[in-house]
DNA sequence: TGTTAGCACTCAATATAGGAGAGTGCTAAC
DNA sequence: GTTAGCACTCTCCTATATTGAGTGCTAACA
């Protein structure tokens, strides 16, 4: 299924064209804006091929072409142009989120916020790989009563937390005993290299204070888990809404019915999380139909080499591709870069 | 400016009427469905006084009435029957929240989607007291390299950390003895319980560690300043799109850049924080133009009869106050409750 | 054989006009 | 003070032209 150069051409001019004006384009345009050196009766011909082909649809018979997501993926795929983007008030800006507030969360919010920014499309963050640390350390306060906290920071800098109840009969002392022994035990450890026999010994050494062990173990189990710590930050909607095709308001509440759902947004955007580089889908080729006129430009960034998250560009099918794939590889890299400067601890 | 009791009625009528089918409401329709026992003409009559006081007003000549912010003003304060919501199904969500994972942002962040879900109006639920709690315990955890990371908790339960940098030569047992003089030092201190003489004695007991402290002393006094924990959570914004009145895109816009600027909402609702039970800004009441066609039903909630939060329905100024009012005053309680029973720590 | 000019045809979008219907304000009678 | 009646207003809906962009096809041309 490979195209002549004119054709190629042609449907360059149609994606292009359609993507800078939102209009259906037809053949008068092309032979005038795109100088192919043809006119416009050669270039019906052509667009007529291109339909039959399945690249190029028509909305109604009187009405120009309209790139199908078959001549989107084919756009992408062979004739996109790949640019760059390099701006330095986005770095500062990143950095800026990083030196104000050195936590992971704030920084991946706020690259949500400023991809929605640039591009007018929305842009979604997603954070898979802060769980499944190893474990650092744990500390039980007391808080007075009949309960306590109990407090698990990994090694990725994961802070997790939760009241728990004690029986009155505990003292800080005790809690301070269970505090050290896991420590102890548990030092460095990730979910897989938890031994049942380690856990048994620390039953045994502990073993007047199973009630509280439970839970703290609970906590652990939680905090090193590889689900935890999946975290999707959305970006503005509200800048998407400046897209044309968003007049009707069907579309929109499509839209956010799906953005409200986390867990959702997260299915789709695992979906592809093997593949390396900036990758994007196209209209139907997710498989959630309320996504078809969308589509989603994905990248992952890493901390030391590995995957750790995803960032996402969603936009009408009808987006700036290129502009798109430029902007998400920038912000991959430069997330990674940060989140690589915040968590500099190990090595070194 | 007191209505004779023919007007009170007619009034009601309309915004009954009007809050029910959206549409403009007329003289014949009152006087068919609401059996005020005169004709349409003297309904008319009525209704032009109306107008002329203010309550009333005209969308165009020959349009029904819709009532002004003025008009929902007095039927609030005046006519408005208080119904009571009470759902058991509601009482179970909240109390699941509670018991699945024992958080007050968890809890929270769900009351605002319930909120949205029982009402199709824009739910919003804002913390504002969990600052500003007494200093319980923090712990400097050594995360390896240049690295610590401090952890601060509250007896309000609230956790707060951060990573700073430390000298190389800086050893666990140093992050320890800082964390237990800090511990012991400052037990159940509030933010402004911290005399400078206190600060001077740690400073002068951990000379050596000057710079580290510094920082934990940021973190403390952040953790334990009023402002922070300032939090909004925002209920569905999809349910709110089902109202009639968002047939046009614009609104919807001016909706969302409101919603996405977490500190403006936290001002409007905050304006009001004083006033006990549940109060009503409407439409033009708010200082802030983008919410003239709005109205906001709040409520506070507490911990230990102190304010610590409110909670808010923003919906159309046509929105149901009788519902609205019901179901803030119900999550209110309810969100007390189960936030009282979340921190039972202290006295019992 | 590929390209082009020309032309009839299609169809959305826009404008135009004509009711229909809901509602009002006013007047006169009760 | 209340009401019936009526002329008037204005939106909304529908039907009907009109316009214009764009196509597909044909026939002529290089």
């Amino acid at each position: 299924m490979t195209l002549d150069a004119r054709k190629k051409n042609v449907l360059m001019a149609i994606v292009q064209d359609y993507i800078a004006t939102a209009e259906p384009v037809g053949s008068r345009t092309i032979a005038r804006k795109y100088k192919l050196g043809v006119s416009s009766a050669t270039i019906r011909n052509e667009m007529a091929d291109l339909e039959e082909m399945g690249y190029i649809e028509q909305p109604h018979t009187s009405a120009g072409r309209v790139p199908s997501d078959q001549g989107y993926r084919y756009y992408v795929d062979h004739l996109m142009k790949r640019e760059e983007f390099n701006s330095k008030e986005a770095k500062l800006v990143l950095n800026g989120y990083l030196t104000k507030k050195r936590e992971v969360g704030h920084v991946l919010r706020n690259a949500g916020q400023l991809l929605s920014q640039i591009t007018n499309y929305t842009g979604v963050v997603m954070t898979s790989g802060l769980g499944g640390g190893r474990f650092k350390h744990i500390q039980l306060v007391h808080m007075g009563g009949r309960q306590s906290m109990v407090i698990m920071v990994t090694d990725a800098g994961a802070v997790h937390h939760q009241i728990i109840d004690i029986p009155e009969s505990i003292q800080a002392v005790d809690l301070e005993t269970i505090s050290s022994v896991l420590n102890h035990k548990l030092q460095g450890k990730t979910i897989e290299n938890i031994r049942l026999t380690l856990i048994q010994e620390i039953y045994f050494e502990l073993a007047k204070q199973k009630h509280i062990l439970d839970m703290a173990m609970d906590v652990i189990q939680e905090g090193l888990s590889l689900e935890t710590g999946e975290k999707i930050y959305l970006g503005s909607i509200f800048n998407i809404l400046n897209q044309p095709e968003f007049h009707n308001i069907e579309k929109v509440k499509v839209l956010l019915s799906l953005l409200e759902n986390e867990h959702e947004l997260a299915n789709i955007m695992t979906d592809v999380f093997q593949e390396e580089g900036v990758t994007v889908r196209i209209g139907e080729e997710m498989e959630d139909g309320r996504l078809k006129d969308y589509s989603l430009v994905m990248g992952t960034y890493h901390m030391e080499g590995k995957p750790v998250g995803r960032i996402g560009l969603l936009g009408p099918t009808r987006m700036d591709y290129s502009r798109a794939f430029a902007v998400v590889e920038y912000m991959t890299d430069n997330i990674s870069l940060v989140i690589e400067r915040l968590m500099r601890w190990r090595g070194k």
